[in-house]
DNA sequence: GCCAACGTTGGC
DNA sequence: GCCAACGTTGGC
């Protein structure tokens, strides 16, 4: 079981969104590396859900719940998608800057490489977020 | 295969 | 709105 950071501009797809639909299909996504990680993704992985551009913060979780398949809104075979359910809105969200602060989230992709959309995430960073998500 | 030009993402 | 980082495209 594996790890896993999506984003998403709250304008355009938020926690909230998810909460209220409670499952939707990871569509958009048009990065060969993003792609992959994409791929690689399996049933039960769990991805935490964060927020690009507005107040950016990683936000919650949501769950793997179908594999990888294409991405029904393109007809270029080369893009998928995979079905993630809403698992929880963290009640005290991680902005990026106590991100940043914390010595054992320094090495994230997501600050390493800022840009990528859909990054892996260690068993340790994973549980360090878990951590701060529940106040520390 | 190299590299310049350009477009996009995302933090601030 | 600006700019840095990065990916993609296309000329050679």
């Amino acid at each position: 079981m594996n790890y896993w950071l999506v984003k998403s501009e709250p304008s355009t797809y938020s926690i909230d969104d998810l909460k209220k639909e409670k499952q939707t299909f990871w569509s958009g996504v048009r990065n060969y590396t993003a792609r992959n990680n994409l791929k690689a993704m399996a049933k039960g992985d769990i991805c935490i859900f964060y927020h690009s551009v507005k107040d950016p913060a990683i936000v919650g979780l949501c769950k793997v719940v179908k594999e990888h398949y294409q991405d029904p809104t393109t007809d270029e075979t080369a893009w998928v998608v995979v079905d993630v359910a809403f698992l929880e809105k963290f009640k005290k969200v991680i902005p990026l800057g106590e991100v940043k602060n914390h010595p054992k989230l320094a090495n994230m992709e997501l600050l390493r490489q800022s840009r990528l959309s859909v990054q892996k995430v260690t068993q340790e960073e994973f549980d360090y977020i878990i951590l701060l998500a529940n106040g520390k």
